[in-house]
DNA sequence: AGCAATTATGTAAGCGCTTGCATTTTGCAT
DNA sequence: ATGCAAAATGCAAGCGCTTACATAATTGCT
């Protein structure tokens, strides 16, 4: 039966084809630099073999994996699902691989996996947010990677981003927020430590609510961690308050939907007694009933452009200029005027 | 400024530490090997360094890459997250890595992964569900490479698996359905060429049927991919037949999720008008209102079964026996008795 | 103290591929 | 025909690591 023969190899196919293993090489990576009819020749003891190339080899001769790595804090919600998959698509177009692993919103786990990425030999490396320990920027800048930060665009940082102000889209919801009269706001945020996306997005708040002319003392923040349950937790605790707020701003659509959940069980109608709002627009901010309000990512086109830059970086050298996106609110049913009494 | 130096070679590391580069590998690999003496001077060279080891190397030396590939049909929406997270866990734990590709539920794409994780090195493989071209398992047969099935168990089949009967578990949900005086059924399933779960799901539903006693033309059913907007879609198309089904099972929970937004944008009730059913048991499931009723699958436990599983076959060179896993419906508000009317 | 059995370390041969350089073949103008 | 530049191919040196096997250092006995 099947007898456990290994792989062909570039000398199998070689010299069924009768020529070098130089040629096969060349037909395989650069077949221009080869006449026709060896090329043909190559090809069906190629097929014939069933040859595949050994990926370690090509990486360890070539010096050029054709890889590139991604960190993400999180693969369990879908916030950033969308933008990688445009990532991963735009890659593959241009003959790139991507391997992808999660961090969990822990640096140190952060840094192991930029060490197991480069030691695979990626090419180059896509990291969410600016905040992390600065040797590790040392280090990506000694093995010479080229690296880009996503979900978070600051035009002076270590890396070139291509994201977004998230300061400002959340200065100008909560503006927003404000505007339709509510003064008593609450804050869902995921933990700011170590993520400059949930620090600028609370500091935008902050910034909305000194503008309008707000006491500050009208504003309350719960950090939490990113999970539906930890939102109807947070919303929880806000509206057991003596005072509670008459909007909850949350840093992403998953703690919303939280929030969401939570005011349903507690009777609670939204936007009449309490408006909720979100971030990120992802797909379950439309499917919830009353849908959130929310900020609207333009996931694709971030993932799309992060991947442009990237390739031009790795193949040319260059140091990325970064590129800051555009937000937009979204107005949906979640959010509404303040309860007059 | 940063010097674009090339990263630490084992060689450096000999040379620093004073040994050969056999023994600096003996350092890392197997530690024991080694007198202490040595090894904290070798430790020392390393941090000192910053010594990584080079994967395309060790993997090309050792003829081992600790690595195992699995290949889902899709990681856009949930349904594989949680089974393949824990299996992601389980591998760390026994220190390998996983890496995960998606075929966007295409056989010709599924066939391209696995070919391109084999060349990566791959020591053994997760592929989900059992339809696929024979060739295929002659090519892993061929270069001796260790695959199991997940999310669809079959006793007799090419691969173990680790998994559930998925025609069973549908066929008990459809008789408790039946069981609730339900005589006109519809059913919203995923395509189910080249998907096994799903033609054994509709199949269960058949038997069920059959089984109850109803004629067959009191069933109608659908397919389509598995998007929340063909959810809909498909609900719609089924309720505006002369006689509209009164329970509605889904294939899996997101097109159930998109039946119920469009029963709700119809002003329908459910379950009032229409009952609504589901299958996987995703957090979706829990979040909508009312909530479904589905069928749990125990994902985590599947995917550290699995992880458990393809190690052992990997590590040993066994054959793998595969498990059967239970499931069970888990009874939410989309559920009820069929309208006397 | 002396010898065999252990244990620690070194030597060097690959693993399968790419690529700079050398060599051969081809195409063409003379 | 002849010569020469250009195109096609071959040769062989690595890439950084692991691992038989060989050698050197220890250890435990008598």
């Amino acid at each position: 039966m099947a007898k456990s023969r290994s792989a062909p190899t570039l000398d199998d196919v070689a010299k069924m084809a009768g020529v070098s293993t130089a040629t096969v090489s060349r037909c395989l990576n650069s077949p221009d630099r080869v006449v026709k009819a060896t090329r043909e020749r190559v090809q069906s003891a190629v097929d014939a073999l069933g040859y595949t190339p050994n990926f370690a080899a090509r990486v360890m001769a070539a010096k050029r994996s054709f890889t590139v790595g991604a960190i993400i804090p999180t693969m369990e919600n879908a916030i950033f699902a969308r933008g990688l998959q445009a990532f991963q698509e735009e890659l593959h177009q241009r003959g790139y691989t991507l391997l992808v692993s999660s961090s969990a919103y822990k640096p140190e786990i952060e840094e192991e996996q930029i060490r197991t990425l480069i030691a695979r030999g990626a090419d180059g490396l896509l990291l969410i947010g600016h905040d992390r320990d600065p040797e590790i920027y040392d280090f990506l800048d000694q093995r010479n990677i080229p690296a880009l930060v996503a979900w978070s665009y600051l035009p002076d940082s270590k890396l070139p981003s291509v994201g977004f102000d998230n300061r400002a889209a959340m200065f100008d919801l909560a503006s927003h927020v404000i505007g339709l009269g509510h003064t008593r706001i609450g804050v869902i945020s995921a933990r700011v430590d170590g993520n400059d996306r949930a620090r600028l997005r609370v500091q935008g708040i902050r910034e909305a609510v000194a503008d309008r002319g707000l006491e500050a003392n009208n504003l309350t923040v719960i950090e939490t961690s990113y999970e539906i349950e930890n939102g109807a937790k947070a919303f929880n605790d806000l509206m057991n308050a003596a005072t509670p707020p008459t909007a909850i701003l949350c840093g992403n659509d998953v703690l919303a939907v939280g929030a969401l959940r939570q005011a349903q069980k507690m009777g609670l109608d939204v936007p009449g007694d309490v408006s909720i709002t979100g971030f990120d627009d992802i797909e379950l901010a439309r499917i919830v009933s009353p849908a959130l309000t929310t900020v609207h990512v333009p996931h694709r086109e971030m993932g799309h452009k992060a991947a442009l830059q990237l390739i031009e970086m790795v193949e040319n050298q260059t140091a990325g200029t970064g590129e800051q996106l555009a937000t937009r609110i979204v107005n949906r049913p979640s959010l509404g005027k303040p309860a007059s009494g």
